[in-house]
RNA sequence: GUGCAUGUAGCUCAGUGGACAGAGCGUUUGCCUCCGGAGCAAAAAGUCGUGGGUUCAACUCCCAUCAUGCACACCA
C-alpha cells in the first residue's frame, strides 16, 4: 500500500496539475512545525519563479481545489506560500486499521526482489573477537534483517580472515614452541594427528606472541611469509595445522556470535576463494588489464573524475602470493557463480574505504561483476571510550567482546535484582535480553559511519534514548494487554477509533509514519533511523498512557479502540526491534 | 603534501533547501487514592567551527579557512 505521505502527495499532484503546474512541486513532507500542521508542501514557493506568480497565489489555487477533499481535516495556504495540511481523523483511522491487518503493515518497497550479499568483513581465525568486531556484527545483522524485510534474498557471509600472513605467523610460532611436532618433520610421511596440537586458549596466546616477534625479528617475519606462501601453495603439513586452527577457531567464533544473536548463512573465508585466483588472474592478464610495477602485478583504477591520484590495485605480490584485494576479488568470482547477486554490501571499518574503492573498480573493469551491480561499502566508525579515544580495557589492552557483553549484562542484572522482585534465574535471563538490547541499541542509534562513545552507564539506563527504555515501553503495553485479556476480552486488531485527543492523534500519526520510515531506513541502509523512530513512538505512547485511562474507559467501543491502538503500537515496536536484532522480555 | 570524514546546548547525539534548529543526560521545579513512577510535565541552556557565495529561502548546496581524526600499493 502507499504510505500516508504518498497518498497525500498523489492528491496534491492532481491539484497542482489541474491548476496548470508541474506535479513535481507537489512533494509533501512531514511538518517541521507540528504546532501548525501535520504535513506540509513547500512546492508553491519553488514554482513561483518558474510560473512568475506570487507563491501564495499558487498555494491558494491548489488549496481551493482540495478544500472539500475527505482526506483533509484542514488544508490551508500560509504566509509566503506554505501549504499546511492536517489529515482527517476518520481517514487516519482507516489507514491504521488497514495497516493493522496487512502483512508487514502493508509495506511494499519500491526496489526489491534482489539477491544481496552481505559481507561482514572478516573476523580473523585464531584471534578472539574483540570490540572491533562488534560493529560489523551488530550493524550487519540489522542491515541483513532490513534487507530481508524489504523482500530481498540476503546471503550473509562471515567471511573469515583465514588465509593471510597471520597463518604463517602462527605456524612459525608453533614450530618455535614445539619443533618436535610431526608437522615440522620433513621426512614424516604418515597421517598427521587428527587431534589438534593446541586448545582454543593456547591458540589465542600464540598469535599475539607471533605478531610481536615478527615486528622485532626480521628472519622470523621472513619465515612467516615463506610459510604463508607454502601453505597457499598446498603444503600438506601446513594444511593439516591450518585445518586444526580452523576447526577450533570456528567453533569458538560461532559460540560468540550466537551470544550476540548474530547469524551467518555462510561461513566462508578467504581460503575458499583460492581455487578461483589462478583463472581470474590469467583472465586479467589476457584482457590486458594488468602490468608489472616494482615486481608486483597491478591494475590501474584511476578515473577521470578523481580529484586525486589513486594508487593502482595490487593483485599479486612480488613474491607471487595473493593478498587482501586478490582474495576479495576471487571471492566475488565465486559468489557470482554460486548466487548471481544483484548487490553487495560490505561492512568494514571506514578506514578501509580506499581498499574497497579499488576492489570495486577492478571488479567492474575486469567484468567480474555486472556493470549495474550495486556495490556498497558500509564503513563504520570506531567505538571510543569516554575519553574520546578508542575503547581500551583498564590495563590499556583491546577488550574481548565476550567480556564486554558480560560487563553490560552484569550491570543490567544488578539493576534488575535491586528494582524488581524476582528469582535469580529470571533476573539473569532478563539481564541477558536487556543487556544485549542496551548494547545493540547503543551502537545502532548512532550513524554507522561516525565514531561513537561507548558509555555503559548511559546504555543501560532506563531513561532517555536507550534500548532498555524502548523495552520498558513495550513491556508496559504487554502488561496492559494481558490484563485486558485476563478480564476475558479478545483483542481485535482493526478497531482503531478516530482520535479523541491531540495526544491520541499524535500516536496515530506516528504509527502511520512507519511505512515512510522503514522505506527510508531500507534505502539508506540506516538502522539508526529505526532507533530514532521507535524512540519517538515510545515517547508519544508514554505521554498518551499518562493522559488516558485505557482499561478504565467506560465506553466499550472507545476502549476497544484504545486496545487496538496500543496493540498496533506494540506490534510496530516489536517489528522494529527485531529489525535491529534484539528481543523484548515479558517483564523486566 | 594530497584526499576523505567530522565539527550543532556543559556532555552524548538527531536534523529531508523551508516557518521559531530538536532529543536525552546533567541542572532547577512539579506530579504516586495511577492500567508498571525503571514513568510524565515544566524551566534554564545555541554566534549550528569561522568567513564568503548560490537561492525567494542555507545547519543543509558551493568555495575558502581553522581544528580534530583517518587514509595514501606488496598487512588484513
Amino acid at each position: 500500500m502507499d504510505t500516508i505521505i504518498e497518498k497525500i502527495s498523489n492528491v496534491l499532484s492532481q491539484a497542482f496539475t489541474l491548476c496548470g503546474y508541474d506535479a513535481k512541486y507537489a512533494k509533501v513532507t512531514l511538518s517541521n512545525r507540528p504546532d501548525l500542521c501535520e504535513y506540509q508542501c513547500n512546492g508553491a514557493m519553488a514554482a513561483a519563479k518558474v510560473y512568475k506568480k506570487a507563491p501564495l497565489t499558487i498555494a491558494d489555487e491548489v488549496v481551493n481545489q482540495l478544500k472539500e477533499d475527505i482526506l483533509f481535516e484542514q488544508i490551508e495556504s500560509i504566509k509566503p506560500g506554505f501549504i499546511n495540511i492536517c489529515v482527517s481523523p476518520a481517514y487516519l483511522t482507516e489507514f491504521l486499521n488497514t495497516m493493522s491487518v496487512s502483512k508487514q503493515f502493508g509495506y511494499v518497497p519500491k526496489v526489491t526482489n534482489k539477491t544481496v550479499i552481505v559481507d561482514y568483513g572478516g573476523a580473523n581465525v585464531a584471534k578472539p573477537l574483540h570490540i572491533g568486531h562488534l560493529r560489523s556484527a551488530v550493524i550487519g545483522e540489522s542491515i541483513k534483517r532490513i534487507q530481508r524485510y524489504a523482500g530481498n534474498t540476503v546471503i550473509g557471509d562471515v567471511h573469515l580472515g583465514d588465509w593471510g600472513l597471520q597463518m604463517g605467523l602462527i605456524i612459525e610460532e608453533l614450530r618455535d614452541k614445539n619443533p618436535n611436532l610431526s608437522y615440522f618433520d620433513e621426512s614424516f610421511l604418515g597421517e598427521y594427528p587428527s587431534e589438534p596440537p593446541f586448545t582454543i586458549s593456547e591458540l589465542e596466546q600464540i598469535y599475539p606472541v607471533a605478531s610481536k616477534k615478527s615486528k622485532e625479528d626480521e628472519t622470523f617475519m621472513e619465515r612467516a611469509h615463506k610459510t604463508t606462501l607454502e601453505l597457499q601453495g598446498g603444503n600438506k603439513a601446513y594444511a593439516a595445522i591450518w585445518k586444526h586452527i580452523m576447526n577450533i577457531s570456528k567453533a569458538d567464533l560461532k559460540k560468540n556470535y550466537d551470544e550476540l544473536h548474530v547469524a551467518f548463512d555462510l561461513w566462508k573465508g578467504e581460503s575458499d576463494s583460492q581455487p578461483y585466483i589462478k583463472d581470474m588472474l590469467q583472465q586479467m592478464i589476457d584482457n590486458g588489464l594488468t602490468y608489472e610495477s616494482q615486481g608486483a602485478m597491478v591494475i590501474d583504477i584511476q578515473e577521470e573524475s578523481d580529484k586525486k591520484e589513486l594508487p593502482p590495485c595490487i593483485v599479486q605480490k612480488s613474491d607471487g602470493a595473493a593478498l587482501y584485494a586478490t582474495s576479495d576479488l576471487a571471492t566475488m568470482v565465486q559468489r557470482e557463480s554460486d548466487y548471481h547477486p544483484d548487490a553487495y554490501i560490505y561492512l568494514a571499518d571506514k578506514r578501509q574505504e580506499l581498499h574497497f574503492t579499488q576492489v570495486f573498480r577492478v571488479a567492474k573493469k575486469a567484468g567480474i561483476v555486472k556493470q549495474n551491480t550495486d556495490m556498497t561499502f558500509l564503513g563504520f566508525g570506531t567505538m571510543n571510550g569516554k575519553d574520546g579515544k578508542p575503547f581500551k580495557t583498564r590495563s590499556g589492552g583491546v577488550m574481548r567482546l565476550e567480556y564486554l557483553i558480560k560487563d553490560i549484562q552484569d550491570a543490567v542484572y544488578d539493576k534488575v535484582i535491586n528494582n524488581r522482585d524476582m528469582s535469580n534465574e529470571e533476573a539473569l535471563n532478563i539481564a541477558k535480553i536487556v543487556g544485549l538490547a542496551a548494547l545493540k541499541y547503543g551502537d545502532l542509534s548512532n550513524q554507522a559511519s561516525k565514531d561513537y562513545v561507548f558509555d555503559i552507564d548511559r546504555f543501560i539506563s532506563f531513561e532517555g534514548n536507550t534500548g532498555p527504555y524502548i523495552l520498558y515501553t513495550i513491556v508496559r503495553i504487554k502488561s496492559i494487554l494481558s490484563k485486558y485479556q485476563q478480564e476475558g476480552n479478545p483483542i481485535l486488531y482493526n478497531k482503531v477509533q478516530a482520535a479523541s485527543s491531540n495526544i491520541e492523534k499524535s500516536l496515530q500519526l506516528a504509527l502511520a509514519r512507519f511505512l515512510d520510515m522503514i522505506d527510508m531506513a531500507y534505502m539508506e541502509k540506516a538502522p539508526h533511523k529505526i532507533c530514532q523512530y521507535i524512540y519517538e513512538v515510545s515517547n508519544i505512547f508514554n505521554q498518551f498512557y499518562h493522559s488516558t485511562k485505557i482499561l478504565g474507559e467506560k465506553d466499550k467501543e472507545k476502549k476497544q479502540g484504545y486496545i487496538a491502538l496500543i496493540c498496533l503500537t506494540k506490534d510496530i515496536l516489536l517489528t522494529c526491534i527485531d529489525l535491529l536484532g534484539f528481543e523484548c522480555p515479558d517483564k523486566m
